[in-house]
DNA sequence: CTGAAAGCGCTTACAG
DNA sequence: CTGAAAGCGCTTACAG
């Protein structure tokens, strides 16, 4: 409306400086609050700012500057609702100290988490938070993991109380309910071929706390109770696997699924099968499926605060930032604790 | 191991450029696979990028070529399954194409969605792609919209076709199950204060072909059966105007839930009362809530085919950008059919 | 086919 | 308090 300018092209500092009458370095300091300017100055910057719509140029200032105020995350999938949550908290506590967050999925495949890494470096990230699958590379900056955990843990690491969720879960279903049957589902917990050593951490550690349960209780664990997923954690195989638990001589009277995606599953091939839950058998889950309460039936399952975990996790990567406070200096896995939900999936009364 | 370098320092192009031998402008050309340079220079260019392990600095790049390659994707909540999934598609389609996708949530708060926007623009993002929450404004680059469109629909937009999805769950409950009293309970579709005209534009037309569904049936439509929820589609609401819609005098025999979101809020105030689904009420949901099938009951609900909005989006962008082809070149808003999943919560006697 | 040079938009010692 | 100058790492006309 009022002047129209010859180019529609964005201003610049040196739009700004010729405006208010300075050189690009005083406005430059001008705009970012340093010192060593006069108030006339910062004022006339300011008003420059203002009427011409200045927003600085990141990409300029962040190659100047050596560092981008962005952080890579790094998640099997942002669909999951588990990860989504966890990101979520990650990316508020970033933003709130003035990062900004780039995320990508790897679909748990090392191989796009490599690329996705090369990708991120590329963008000259400051840092990185990620759920590994087995492809993590260093690539120069200080690196969070949270959830499943390698065995060098970079610059901090978040976990789950693996081994004691597990105990939760079996203890519950033998104290309060009985059982002596239990059967486990959880993810791989083996090393795959060609896989790095790390990926399958936290499967290792509920599988362990699983038979560490187990022989707690003084019950008796068949080798054919115990299956473990795909890398994927497919909800699909889950449901086979469920129902080769189902065909078996002796099936179990209670299946501890270890992670939520195979709780659906499970719960896919129980519906199919007509076999009722849980007159027929109790299920309980490691993670809270989304809605898990309004689930037919309603399952029993450990909270895991999922987005304090991404916050834990972009906590620490603020301290190794040298910005904020991570709270702790030493580096040892964090866990985050994990509490019982019961509902009704386990054969108690509850809603 | 080798020779360690005295600095930890990434290397740049002008180490490549010295180790090949070159100049920093043939290297360049020949990373990039641009004509004129020799075969044998290309040869020691490549081999120096591989020993070096270097990798081009994207800042730079993109400041130079005034082209990030970078796309904004703001959506209300990405940890809603649907907004999950649409990003999903867009994703892939993008990162095909050599795009990469920032995500921001907007909380379904205007403001937010504009700090988001002003954010992306100081990242220089070739383009958008927004489920907008009117707090839309022209950062300079093309924006695509999706789920719900404002009144200018910039370089395109993807919809859902509202009216006749609704359409379809009423003439179900009409046709197949004989209902006369049905409620609606869908997102705002009227303009709140102070924002901008074009944001409940899916409100509206979810709610108009609520209207117009009933007066094909022929039925009554009480002022009280008509509800909507506020604009963050909290799942409490829900509840909570579900609660005031049994209170009624003549309670509905049936629910129309016009979002995911609410369908849960409704689900969990009927359990809360204790009244049963379908055998007491019957509810039909306008989205998909996830792992819909096995919720208590599984919910008759409209697939919208998230990814495939995503991606459609993706390629209206794309085409906009002058790269990918768009399909077409009219700027009306593209609408995305929908599908009733028939399930047990209208009564049908399925699953 | 190749390189010297300019420049993308910013910031930051360095002199004044 | 201020500005001239160099430089972040790349790309791209332009001359040769």
């Amino acid at each position: 409306m009022a002047e129209q300018r010859p180019v529609q092209r964005r201003p610049t500092l040196a739009d700004v400086a010729a405006a208010a009458g300075v050189s690009r370095a005083t406005a430059s300091r001008a705009m970012s609050g340093g010192p060593n300017v006069s108030p006339a100055a910062r004022e006339r910057v300011w008003a420059a700012v203002e009427r011409l719509g200045f927003e600085p140029n990141h990409l300029a200032r962040s190659l100047r500057r050596g560092s981008t105020m962005a952080i890579g995350l790094l998640v099997p999938d942002v669909a999951i609702a588990f990860y989504a949550r966890a990101l979520k908290g990650a990316q508020e506590t970033l933003e709130r100290s003035g990062y900004h967050v780039l995320v990508m999925n790897t679909e748990r495949a090392a191989d796009r988490e490599a690329a996705a890494l090369r990708t991120l470096r590329a963008h000259q990230v400051d840092g990185v938070i990620l759920a590994t699958s087995g492809g993590y590379r260093d690539i120069g900056v200080p690196a969070v993991f949270f959830d499943n955990v390698p065995l060098d843990i970079g610059a901090g690491a978040v976990a789950l109380c693996n081994e004691e969720g597990i105990g939760l879960l079996v203890d519950h279903l033998v104290d309060v309910h009985g059982h002596e049957r239990i059967a486990y589902l959880g993810p791989p917990a083996a090393v795959m071929p060609g896989e790095v050593v790390s990926t399958h951490r936290s499967g290792r550690e509920r599988l362990d706390g699983f038979r560490a349960a187990m022989g707690r209780a003084g019950l008796a664990l068949p080798p054919e109770y115990v299956r473990t997923s795909d890398a994927r954690l497919t909800d699909t195989v889950a449901t086979a696997l469920t129902t080769e638990l189902l065909a078996l001589d002796r099936a179990p009277t209670a299946i501890v699924a270890g992670a939520d995606t195979l709780t659906l599953g499970v719960l896919e091939a129980l519906h199919e099968q007509r076999v009722r839950v849980p007159d027929d058998i109790a299920v309980v889950s490691f993670d809270e499926p989304t809605h898990a309460g309004l689930l037919d039936p309603p399952v029993t399952s450990l909270d895991r605060h999922d987005r304090q975990l991404g916050c834990r996790a972009a906590e620490l990567l603020l301290a190794a930032l040298g910005g904020g406070d991570g709270g702790t200096t030493e580096s040892a896995i964090e866990r985050v604790p994990l509490e019982l939900r019961v509902r009704r999936s386990c054969g108690c009364p509850v809603g």
